[in-house]
RNA sequence: GCCGACAUAGCUCAGCGGUAGAGCAGCUGUUUCGUAAACAGCAGGUCCUCGGUUCGAAUCCGAGUGUCGGCUCCA
């Protein structure tokens, strides 16, 4: 989630941090949110209650953010939950007492001297760093504004509510470490987390929407549903079980229907590949620290973090005319990441994976099609899981390498590509990649959450890098360009998300197990077993329920297991050669023959519907 | 990598200085049942690992590993 690279408006980002990774914010990071004033104040009434309850706590920033707010400090001891509840109970009190926020001006100077006289270090240094922006802007430094309330007072721009009375109901919701600033070579000062809202039911409402999230976590969902499990043994690897390989299957089936019909060819490349190529590439510049690196008899190798160089040397295994361009290349091979232990986290982040990589060489004038090929994939592939993807065009970001004109032509052909395939899209300044510009694409899950999914990504340097050519139809040789993209990004990342979004309950076309029969006693299970062959047949994926449980417990088992269909198979049914579907939303349908039934269940695979 | 928390049976959790408990799951037996839990019995644990304190450690302390919430990173 948290791959999208937020840049805020320069003016703001002194003193309001935009969450990192909201999209809101990244479309449109003037658009705030009409309760931000008020959470902007609940962060002003909590450090009130912790500078009440630790004195000398220096304080860092504190903004409001999606749901919520966060302010930082820094504290003579680490906080534990108790203090949080003590802190809440404090500021509840604040909140009563309904003191009135009031704005104050001071000179610059002034204002300086204040925030140094009380022991406010961070204080300080944000108002000398607005001292030096307003100088570099070549403006005089405004005048220090602080909102007051009660006892406490603050540097700070506002808005703020009228009073803390005007404060809806809150709730603290965690600690964590966060570096002053972001930067990791600065101190880590004691974020607290809370949120805030006009009404209690919203509040509850917010509340619920987290417990939610909670039970759809994939890393619970992945156990229960027997999908996948992690062992200490390889940390952050998954280990697929065959219900979990099952989905994984259905997801790359149609992966590869999606890259056949837009012209797409399969290749497979080593995992383990020497430095020399990695050199080449530049990432054993520019990567090397994420790459598992080994000695491999007399030389260094490196297991493969990414794709695309072993691709370039496909292309240079033959003399390449223009008539051969563009050469689309699929690759799902497994990379290697050895990312930093903290950035782990279940599905989402792990340190092998496998993405449904797609490397187009293509001449410079087919460029805009490509991409627009590219953009209509995106659109198809994430049709059968009901997600509409939004684009967003990322340009040149401050450090980068070539020229204007190159960024010019760039994402000239990005945004001309987006407008072919009449895309409406926002756009990320300042977002690129230090060598091209790139499309980033968002969808939103069930629960309303913003994630960056594919990004189409032009790229000059790597042909340039393995000095690629190819004969061209005026004679002589000229360079590709290669565009990158993944789809479902990694497979694994995208698994977490669709159970999350589903919380488990696949489309019947993807779940690992589409039906379960439902002998209703033993003498039924031989027929049962028979009635399960004629679907597999047909390519679904079938268990029969051969416990010795009641009907009742087969079908509640089933149903946990969220399975799309329960055949209930009795005496009638073993009779008849008919099964009793009954649907995971409880709706029972009458009884149907075997081979109709495998026929329209093969139907609804095929037609992938996202449900 | 950094800050903080957590780690007890397959799962969810209780126990928090005196050598370990529940529910569910599992196994066995009985039951063979018509659309979300049949009944009974049994079995199951170097209390993450290593070290320390203590007469005695699941429990206190330290280190390590893993996980979680964040920060950072994320071609």
């Amino acid at each position: 989630m948290a791959e999208a690279q937020g840049q805020a408006p320069p003016d703001e980002e002194v003193l309001v941090a935009p969450e990192r990774g909201s999209v809101e914010e990244l479309l449109d990071a003037s658009a705030g949110d009409p309760l931000d004033p008020m959470r902007h104040s609940a962060a002003h009434v909590m450090a009130e209650a912790v500078m009440d309850l630790f004195p000398g706590t220096k304080l860092g920033i504190g903004p409001a953010i999606a749901d919520g707010f966060y302010y930082d400090f820094e504290l003579p001891r680490a906080l534990t939950p108790d203090d949080l509840a003590a802190i809440e109970a404090r500021m509840a009190a604040s909140v009563a007492a309904d003191h009135a926020f009031v704005r104050h001006e001071l000179p610059p100077e002034e204002g300086r001297a204040f925030f140094v006289e009380r022991g406010q270090p961070y204080k300080v240094e944000i108002l000398d760093d607005l001292g030096v922006a307003a100088r570099a802007a070549g403006r005089p430094m405004p005048p220090v504004t602080t909102y007051e309330h009660g006892p406490f007072i603050d540097l700070c721009r506002g808005p703020h509510v009228a009073s803390t009375g005007r404060i809806g109901p809150f709730r603290l919701l965690s600690v964590a470490g966060a570096y002053w600033r972001g930067d990791e070579k600065r101190p880590m000062l004691q974020r607290i987390y809370g949120t805030v809202w006009a009404t209690q039911e919203e509040l509850e409402r917010y509340l619920w929407r987290r417990e939610e999230a909670k039970k759809r976590d994939h890393r619970k969902l992945g156990r229960d549903l027997d999908l996948f499990s992690f062992h200490a043994e390889s940390p952050a690897a998954p280990f697929w079980h065959p219900r979990g390989m099952a989905l994984w299957r259905a997801l790359e089936a149609w992966s590869r229907q999606v890259r056949l019909e837009g012209g797409f060819v399969e290749v497979r490349t080593p995992a383990v590949v020497r430095k020399e190529l990695w050199e080449t590439s530049g990432h054993w510049a520019l990567y090397r620290e994420n790459m598992f690196v080994f000695e491999d008899g007399d030389h260094l190798s490196g297991l493969k973090p990414m794709n695309c160089p072993e691709s370039m040397l496909i292309f240079r295994t033959q003399v390449r005319s223009y008539r051969d361009l563009p050469m689309r290349l699929a690759d799902y091979s497994w990379l290697f990441r050895n990312e930093r232990t903290g950035a782990l986290a279940g599905m989402f982040r792990v340190r092998q994976l496998t993405q449904d990589d797609s490397h187009v060489i293509c001449r410079d004038d087919q460029v805009i099609e490509e991409v627009n090929l590219a953009l209509r994939l995106v659109r198809r592939q994430y049709g059968p899981f009901g997600f509409e993807p939004r684009f967003k065009l990322a340009t040149r970001p401050e450090k980068k390498l070539g020229t204007d004109e190159f960024w010019e032509m760039a994402e000239g052909k990005l945004a001309e590509a987006l407008h072919g395939a009449g895309i409406a899209y926002a756009v990320d300044s300042g977002g690129g990649a230090f060598y091209a510009p790139k499309i980033d694409v968002f969808v939103e899950d069930a629960l309303g959450r913003e994630w960056q999914m594919a990004t189409i990504q032009l790229d000059y340097q790597l042909p340039q890098r393995f000095e690629l050519e190819y004969r061209a139809a005026a004679g002589g040789v000229e360079r590709p360009v290669v565009i990158h993209y993944a789809i479902y990004g990694s497979f694994e990342r995208f698994i977490g998300i669709i159970t999350e979004h589903y919380a488990g309950a696949f489309p019947f076309w993807c779940a690992p197990v589409q039906a379960v029969v439902v002998p209703i006693a033993d003498r039924h299970l031989d027929a049962a077993g028979e009635l399960a062959g004629v679907l597999r047949a047909r390519g679904l994926r079938v268990e029969v329920d051969n416990s010795s449980n009641r009907m009742q417990n087969k079908i509640r088992l089933a149903q946990e297991q969220k399975v799309p269909y329960m055949l209930v198979f009795g005496d009638r049914e073993a009779e008849a050669r008919t099964a009793s579907p009954r649907t995971r939303g409880g709706e029972q349908q009458p009884a149907v023959g075997w081979e109709e039934l495998a026929e329209r269940l093969a139907e609804e695979a095929a037609a992938r519907r996202p449900d």
